[in-house]
DNA sequence: ATATAACCCGACCAAATAGATAGACATTTC
DNA sequence: GAAATGTCTATCTATTTGGTCGGGTTATAT
């Protein structure tokens, strides 16, 4: 399951993607619209930021703007950096490999098999849709 | 990310599926063979059972062997019992369906959307694959 | 009867994770 | 230099996870 903190994430980038390009929003105005604690956001943002998926600027009329064209920022790199791996389980993650403390034989592991197999059909959808896409989707809301 | 307590009750399942066509074991025998807390098995075993995916037989000789054919058993019913949702969020789950405390519109959701597809893939995988294919796979290991 | 299992239950515990909150600091505009 | 705004670090609390412990019960084979 994704954290409170990457649905927060993601409503924040998506809302961000919905601005007219460039344009800058307010951290309290992000957290307002989207219902999402004001201070908590701010980390989530700075995270963010520090992985380029965000621009920000300070001072008066500052605020941030995506790092990146909204269409070449993809969910799964939002979720890798605010909740970690995709895979159900470690020794099946590309980005977040890491062996089972008590497995044997990995090349025959039944779990790990089949649950690489999940992580590659999730990486491929979360791979693909990306932020303008579901900003797309959202204005037809209006 | 699945939880040990389910990492655990996939092993402990995969082991019954190899065992000759209905034979038991024993709870202490299936913890040690694949090493699993013994208490903690226990509990597990007994959730399996109580939805019928495990069956078992008390006093001596007793023991646990699976509640149906191997390749009657899924991937994804034991994920869900054990550990809940596929669904990486609970709004596009099926089983565990649960609307977000704050979402306005979930018609339009864009991050519901790309979950359910994720949800849909995920099952796509998990409620095909079964004890029997797990198993076959473990045997070629010797 | 006795030994050997599974069953069942509730209490307890430690560590990790999640979800925030608080406040001081740095930078920019006016 | 005052106001607005992002940056950074520390701290707090609650929940979940992953067990452990103990002991009582029920069922079955010998």
């Amino acid at each position: 399951m994704l954290t409170q903190r990457t649905k927060y994430a993601l409503r924040a980038m998506l809302l961000l993607a919905a601005q007219p390009k460039g344009e800058l929003m307010l951290v309290g105005d992000i957290a307002d619209t989207r219902k999402i604690p004001r201070k908590f956001l701010e980390q989530i943002l700075l995270e963010l930021k520090s992985h380029g998926l965000l621009a920000s600027v300070r001072g008066k009329h500052g605020g941030y703007k995506l790092g990146r064209p909204a269409d070449k920022i993809t969910y799964g790199e939002i979720i890798r950096i605010t909740d970690g791996a995709l895979a159900p389980i470690a020794c099946a993650s590309l980005a977040f490999y890491r062996k089972c403390d008590d497995c044997e034989d990995e090349k025959f592991c039944a779990i790990r098999k089949t649950m690489r197999a999940v992580r590659d059909s999730m990486a491929e959808i979360l791979d693909t849709v990306t932020l303008a896409d579901g900003a797309a989707r959202e204005k037809k809301r209006r």
